[in-house]
DNA sequence: GCCGTTGTAGAATATATGTTCTAGAATATA
DNA sequence: TATATTCTAGAACATATATTCTACAACGGC
């Protein structure tokens, strides 16, 4: 072997640091390079393309994200698993602007690379379960109304409600936690009326 | 003069449709003029920038979503203006989804020209403006409070519930409209409970 | 019918950026 | 100590894309 003086992270924080302040786009190959001191040659000895490296990136942040849903249901609380996000929010901030201010596949110059893909749609079907599993802990069942009610509480609604404060790259205040709560427990209110008629 | 084959409109619609397609990046000079027939010398014979065009597709298309909005506003009509949004996503589905699935700056590879400055400045203005109308409407008041409530009501929950559906290029289902109607009087009933204590 | 204006036409240019290539240094192992 | 391996180092290369430039065609007014 011989002396790394750059490790895989080193590159992924880099592009992490520079999407979050610049967008996805700007983290470019080079500008990555330069922000660690690093000579591009040693980029492409670790990561064989730039799509590869912000897959990646996008992959690692959305599953530290989901983590802590995921351990919301599996503790059968609903609305905590609904204020993970602002809460993660608020410890991540430049994850959180890489993951909630853009959409998937946008900072990828090409499509998805075939190393990636398993990721991806394994990434996709645990969300997909996520929202079935919320389904059933706080309507009972998970038809496709269920289901659509759960993507809102669950996704829909607290990545709307801070999105704005992570443009300001300010975090998100109490008032937005207030928002998802009143909201949720609405929702829930109206299935069970609409239910018992 | 001489016989104009292509008008300014042309452009703009083509870019918009590229845009819509497959995402604002999509949208070079190069694929606007081909897309239209047109040779490269012709798009800088009307528009100095390739950010100009976007620039203006970007003003064009937020001007008429507003217009709704404050149409709904002027006739006292809170939740017709929260629910303009599902509304005005079913008739302009590409122009939805160049305006609410990407960032504003996202698309423009510089800043905002200067020429459009002061439309951007503007339309903010009316945006804000907007929010403190819908506050005074339906809570009475434009503190900062209730025009975070109203922010929420009238552009993140919205917004939000019809994201999913944009990126699927289908129509919003009537479902949108309904969690809308739920949260939009949950939040006034909060906020009047909270008042009366 | 001539001329200036307006716009078409597309080649030429500049630049940014992803990727590859070659050279050489440091280290583990034999 | 010799050698293969792993990385650093950064120049070289290819390509995409915005922008500029030059040539020319059509039309309106004189």
């Amino acid at each position: 072997m011989a002396r790394p003086k750059f490790a895989d992270r080193d590159f992924l924080d880099a592009a992490l640091a520079i999407a979050a302040e610049r967008g996805p786009l700007a983290a470019t190959v080079g500008a990555i390079a330069e922000r660690l001191g690093a000579p591009v040659g040693s980029f492409y000895h670790r990561f064989p393309s730039r799509d590869v490296l912000l897959g990646e990136l996008w992959l690692r942040t959305v599953l530290d994200f989901q983590q802590g849903i995921t351990a919301a249901l599996d503790a059968g609380d609903g609305l905590r698993a609904a204020l993970h996000t602002p809460q993660w929010v608020r410890t991540h901030l430049d994850e959180a602007r890489l993951l909630l201010l853009y959409n998937r596949d946008d900072f990828l110059q090409g499509g998805w690379p075939e190393a990636l893909r398993d990721g991806v749609a394994a990434q996709t079907r645990h969300m997909e379960s996520g929202f079935s599993r919320f389904a059933r802990l706080v309507f009972g069942r998970a038809g496709r109304d269920e289901i659509r009610r759960a993507q809102f509480l669950l996704a829909e609604l607290p990545v709307g409600a801070v999105r704005q404060h992570l443009q300001r790259r300010e975090m998100p205040p109490p008032i937005v936690d207030e928002l998802i709560r009143i909201t949720y427990r609405a929702v829930l209110d109206d299935y069970r009326a609409r239910r018992s008629r």
